[in-house]
DNA sequence: AGGATTTGACCAGC
DNA sequence: GCTGGTCAAATCCT
């Protein structure tokens, strides 16, 4: 329903005439680090020496074609960040809509002042999908026509602002390479906790104190090697996959990994999400098809307090561009890689 | 009717 | 002064 702005039709699209002012050379760097650590990946998934009998470490099939679609998705986003100009999907307004008078007549209302800041919460990162959906609940607030873009950026604050004083805030712009596509840019955490989106809590007292950030989705069954001593759970057997294997390593290191002062989802808990197997199927299956990538700093962070400053998954099977966003997380060797992604 | 979106105006930063 | 981010009334949609 409301669920989000972008569910609405959300706003026009736009191209990302320029990033963040903290973010261009940091994005860049990231992007380029990324693709060569997701070319790395490859090397590991397809050419690694892995010694026979442990067929747990052998590539699956369509790992080529994941990371393929990863390694494009990067390329387009970094040659979208070179580009000042471009050509992205000039749509307009759906709506025709004509205001009266407005404040003109009255004269001008003074704003609260205080409400009023340029510098907003701190960048997060930039997610280049196919979806404005990324689980979270979405308010558009504004739209801009912005200089050197034929296209509007529409502006986007958290649902619960008002409610909860969630500070989360997104830009989205059409993506310069593909018009299909969203480059989204996200500002703030969210500190809110959506009702529709809480999640489960688990409590697991067998593990150890920096893997209290797991993720679970159901049945132990089928993790195989890389969860056999982590309580990170996936979907039952039917809906399992190599691609499912492979995404799901990600998010497991991604989680397993992530520093518990960093988490500001309002505890330390073990969440699970409530999304049944085909969502996540859905989820990590697109995550190698649809063209999306991440870049930016602080992607996994942004993704731990996704919905409703949780560690839930979204629910929605559209979310999968914000899930495969997150992907990029471990691109950054600096202060923000959460990946630590050795073999 | 209520909530979401549109859109012109306001305002801060450069 | 220009540009971009936000506000808030008007408007639209469900």
């Amino acid at each position: 329903m409301a669920s989000s702005g972008s569910g609405g039709g959300g706003g026009g699209g736009g191209r990302l005439s320029s990033p963040p002012a903290a973010a261009p050379r940091a994005v860049v760097d990231n992007l380029i680090d990324v693709r060569a650590r997701a070319e790395i990946l490859r090397n590991m998934l397809q050419g690694s020496p892995t010694p026979p009998g442990t067929p747990a470490e052998t590539a699956p099939a369509g790992t080529s074609e994941l990371i393929d679609g990863i390694m494009s998705s990067l390329s387009s986003a970094l040659s979208a960040l070179d580009t000042p100009g471009g050509g992205g999907g000039g749509q307009g307004q759906g709506r025709r809509r004509r205001r009266a008078g407005a404040v003109a007549g009255s004269g001008p209302q003074r704003r609260n002042m205080s409400t009023r800041r340029r510098s907003h919460s701190p960048f997060l990162k930039t997610v280049t999908t196919s979806t404005l959906d990324d689980g979270n609940s979405w308010r558009k607030y504004g739209q801009k026509h912005i200089q050197d873009s034929p296209n509007a950026r529409s502006y986007y604050r958290c649902t619960h602002k008002p409610d909860q004083g969630c500070r989360a805030t997104r830009q989205v712009q059409t993506s310069d390479d593909n018009p299909s596509e969203f480059v989204i840019s996200y500002f703030g955490h969210h500190t809110c906790r959506d009702p529709s989106t809480m999640p489960l809590v688990i409590h697991d007292d067998t593990a150890p104190p920096d893997s209290a950030n797991l993720i679970s989705f159901g049945s132990t069954a089928a993790m195989g090697a890389s969860t056999s001593t982590h309580n990170i759970t996936v979907p039952p057997p039917h809906a399992f996959d190599p691609t499912t294997m492979l995404v799901s390593r990600f998010v497991y290191r991604y989680s397993s990994s992530l520093p518990a002062q960093d988490h500001r989802c309002g505890s330390e808990e073990v969440h699970s999400s409530s999304s049944p197997a085909g969502d996540l199927t859905a989820v990590v299956g697109s995550a190698g098809m649809a063209s999306s990538a991440t870049v930016g700093s602080a992607p996994a962070e942004y993704m731990a307090c996704g919905a409703g400053g949780t560690g839930s998954f979204p629910s929605s099977p559209s979310s999968l561009g914000f899930m495969t966003g997150s992907f990029g997380s471990f691109g950054n060797a600096g202060d923000d890689d959460l990946f630590g992604f050795d073999p």
